[in-house]
DNA sequence: GGAACAATTAATGTATACATTAATTCAGCC
DNA sequence: GGCTGAATTAATGTATACATTAATTGTTCC
């Protein structure tokens, strides 16, 4: 049996995936809307598959679900991202604070550091989109290594908005050096044991970021009236 | 026309809510498995709604779809009840900062006095039901005076399985008379516009109840087995 | 008698059909 | 000519039909 075909996957599943990257890349656009019918067809499958993944995004706030106006790709507004930026605030640092207290191995690190390292090069190449992919993996290693499945689930959930906002400003913004010592600062803090620093660090690390995706959300917003 | 009659909500929504009754009532129980077209039977609809509306809680993590086994409604365990704590703990501390910070008129406050004079009247005639549905009041208004709209959609989720908990608990424990007193220093911290003490305030309140009902479900399940 | 395999059953996952209802368009009247 | 209202259209919300597949049961062979 070949070790790739890891069972089927249902249509659903298929759907939540597919709808979710169109959406990520724009091929879906913020605002427009679309009905079931035509998401469907382009899926190549019937309406409910793509329905009940519609009513999954629709819950998360990816998308509305408006009779007679089809699903509408929601905007991020600023004020959308001043709310997720302070939720993945509050639960990352709670997730660093954890990390720190469960008495993790260097393998169980290992994963984060790679993300550090990746940043790092990343950063040295001026490769932004891989930049980007690396800052991803080390914020969901650290909700992983938090312990708290609902919050990685949440995390998870408002992540998907962050990358869809930084899709706007990634080439708007200077290089992000900072982070990269923020993130090496609480991978410190979390091999040491010292929670409360690594919830702190992490804190300013977001509060920080929260500021600079806002002020380039409103110049963006600005540009395009 | 009658107000009253305000718009006929889909069968989705009345599978949510029926279903989400008939866990908190314990009408499912914790562990049991239930056939969608059982379901769709003694709800009066179709398996679509029904399956629609299971999808949702499957998310929210009160049940499990589990192929050819039905939907299974989740027991929540300590573990879970710790993580759930957890997260309740910073966005309602968030929420109370924000709140503080927000200018409210007593205007805004006043439901959530209102929940607190529930909370001591019901305190004094030993009503417990009645102090849960207040707490409960207590709560929402603090998410909703925090002005995260997300942040009171996920505490609202999160809460959904604090009630289930409480629902066996509530008589095992001792009167919560410290709970009133700290909801009262809440709201206080917030009139006054002190958002660090109104967070560490609540901050404490929540991670003494999480131990409380910790602790009374180690002994419950302990009774059980 | 037990184990393995096949056949049947039964429940989901998916497609499709249908009914309801909001929006749009066209006609008639002022 | 513009506005009101009715008819039509079109999209969802829901029901139902069907196909797929895991589980169970029964049978056969060792």
């Amino acid at each position: 049996m070949n070790p790739s075909d890891t069972k089927p996957l249902s249509n659903t599943q298929r759907a939540l995936q597919e709808l979710r990257r169109m959406i990520f890349t724009g091929e879906l656009s913020a605002g427009s809307d679309h009905l079931e019918t035509e998401l469907a067809d382009q899926l190549g499958m019937s309406r409910t598959p793509v329905r009940e993944a519609a009513l999954i995004l629709d819950r998360q706030g990816l998308v509305a679900l408006r009779p007679r106006k089809g699903v509408r790709i929601l905007p991020v507004s600023p004020e959308d991202m001043s709310e997720i930026y302070d939720i993945l605030t509050e639960l990352e640092s709670l997730a660093a604070c954890d990390a720190a207290h469960r008495d993790l191995t260097e393998t169980d690190l290992a994963p984060m550091g790679d993300a550090i390292d990746r940043m790092e090069d990343a950063l040295a190449h001026h490769a932004l989109e891989d930049w980007a992919l690396a800052d991803d993996q080390f914020h969901a290693e650290l909700v992983r290594l938090g312990g708290n499945r609902r919050a990685r689930m949440i995390v998870g959930m408002m992540s998907d908005q962050v990358r869809r906002a930084r899709a706007v400003t990634l080439y708007m913004r200077p290089l992000p050096t900072r982070s990269n010592r923020d993130h090496s600062d609480v991978l410190d803090a979390i091999r040491v044991g010292d929670g409360n620093r690594a919830a702190s660090i992490h804190r300013a690390h977001r509060q920080n970021a929260k500021q600079v995706i806002i002020d380039l959300l409103e110049q963006h917003r600005l540009h395009c009236i």
